[in-house]
RNA sequence: GUGCCUAUGGUGUAAUGGUUAACACAGCGGUUUGUGGUACCGCUAAUGAGGGUUCAAUUCCCUCUAGGCACCCCA
């Protein structure tokens, strides 16, 4: 009989079927973390109106290459894409916006009351290369708003966000800033042009293929010489046109009302191509170094008829995605963030032979039915070993049933805090279970 | 994709060019088998892989692999 395993030997045995770089298995003893996150975000957004969406995680190459936009690192670099044998190209979801967009225009939603407000939460895949607070395989929990345009909504969705994590514990900073529609924005970028053009020989080689490719990119380099040029770069809120400006100076009068704290950071003009208007990024406290970013989101107006949507009918929209994570390493590090991170129960049915084994199963059933939260170790054979357990699961009473309790139709019942033991008819079971649990969480 | 760093039991650490690689936690077992938490005892278990230098390598050197960090980019 093998005792105990050498791990090393086996990893080494099975090196290529170990998991893949930068896919990770999240351990049961790390499930509490996700579960807390997961719920408390649900039940949060929910009461926002938010409606639950579950997409694939494999769509149409194209539908990526079209919204996120060709150009973009992330369609062009980082995509796990592969032909199907049928010939199409697909890919693993980078994110998860085209995919909601994609739906809504699918299944008619433009029909429905609005604003439609759905919620998804899954894993996203991009081909990065790992590191700290980054993965091949991640997830997000994602908020996306439909067909209203008022600014009191990318207000209220970033206000969200704040309470969202807020409720967990963790405070954050939110930086916010508006990059126009597409007729402001390529005013702006002409400038911005301009104006690095003087200074393009300083650029960093980086930005000088920015320059050409992703002018706006160039904002947000961390080359210090970049930054001094940048610095004194032109900004594009002098640059939006009527409505864009008075749609941001509305989002940040509800923010200011809302007494949410935001910071405008003139050089957030995110990655993808689909964003117009309010953009927006959200910070742990006091960080705000671009890997530590727990949220990111913005307006995407144009989004849904650029996807084949209702080409009369504008079908305004905005969204944010949260990255799972993030939000659990903080959640991790922080000694007293309320969460129990083992299993627990109340009760714990302990037996000894095989009598009182059979009647451990039925018994256990009976209990957990009436809503008790009851453990057992019924492979075990010795009373130490299940005690033992029953200790680990911090359960405030275990019975116990051995072969006097059998004939006697008894259970013994221990008070494991104390060790103080009574016998107790068997079919009073309930009734002295539901008054002891009681009176322990009265006092 | 570019640069840098690391590799010792399941986990966290220690030590060494030379006898049996140390410690803690976890795991398993025991202290007379119907009683957990504390205590005591015992057991299991490691130098990532390959090559080189050397009488001798876990230690020094090279390659590979894996992991990490920074850049790029992003949640």
């Amino acid at each position: 009989m093998i005792m105990n395993l050498n791990l090393k030997e086996i990893t080494n045995r099975m090196q290529k079927f170990k998991s893949v770089k930068g896919f990770k298995d999240i351990l049961p003893e790390d499930q509490f973390y996700w579960d807390f996150v997961r719920n408390k975000f649900i039940s949060i957004v929910k009461s926002y109106g938010f409606e639950r969406i579950d997409l694939p995680i494999l769509e149409n190459s194209g539908l990526f290459v079209k919204s996120v936009g060709s150009g973009t690192d992330m369609v062009d670099k980082e995509m796990f894409s592969f032909e199907t044998l049928g010939k199409k190209k697909v890919s693993l979801r980078p994110e998860g916006t085209a995919g909601t967009v994609r739906s809504y225009i699918e299944h008619g939603m433009l029909n429905r009351r609005k604003p439609v407000k759905l919620f998804y939460l899954g894993p996203m895949f991009r081909y990065d290369r790992p590191q700290a607070g980054r993965y091949r395989q991640f997830h997000q929990f994602g908020l996306e708003i439909f067909g209203e345009s008022s600014p009191v909504i990318d207000a209220q969705l970033i206000f969200l966000c704040k309470q969202l994590f807020s409720e967990i514990g963790i405070e954050t900073d939110i930086h916010i800033n508006s990059i126009g529609c597409q007729d402001c924005r390529k005013e702006y970028i002409g400038q911005l042009k301009n104006y690095l053009k003087k200074n393009r020989k300083n650029l960093c080689p980086d930005c000088q293929s920015r320059y050409l490719k992703n002018t706006l990119r160039v904002l947000d380099c961390k080359e210090k010489g970049c930054q001094e040029i940048v610095s004194e770069a032109p900004q594009i809120i002098d640059y939006l046109c009527d409505d864009c400006n008075k749609h941001f100076v509305k989002v940040l009068e509800y923010l200011g009302d809302a007494e949410t704290a935001y910071q405008l950071n003139p050089l957030i003009v995110r990655g993808l191509d689909y964003y117009n208007r309010t953009v927006f990024e959200i910070f742990p406290k006091g960080n705000e170094k671009r890997q530590s970013a727990l949220g990111a989101g913005g307006r995407y107006d144009d989004l849904v008829r650029n996807l084949g949507g209702s080409q009369e009918e504008e079908t305004p929209a905005i969204g944010v995605a949260l990255g799972m994570k993030r939000i659990i390493n903080i959640l991790k590090k922080k000694e007293d963030s309320g969460i129990i991170t083992s299993r627990t129960s109340d009760i714990f049915v302990a037996q000894l032979g095989e009598r009182a084994r059979k009647k451990v199963f039925s018994l256990f059933e009976r209990l957990r039915r009436l809503g008790f939260d009851v453990a057992e170790d019924i492979s075990k054979t010795s009373l130490k070993q299940q005690l033992e357990e029953a200790n680990n699961l911090k359960v405030k009473f275990a019975l116990i049933i051995g072969q006097k309790e059998i004939l006697d139709k008894t259970i013994l019942i221990r008070d494991m805090e104390s060790g103080s033991q009574e016998i107790i008819p068997e079919d009073k079971v309930e009734k002295v279970l539901i008054k002891r649990l009681k009176s322990i969480k009265k006092v």
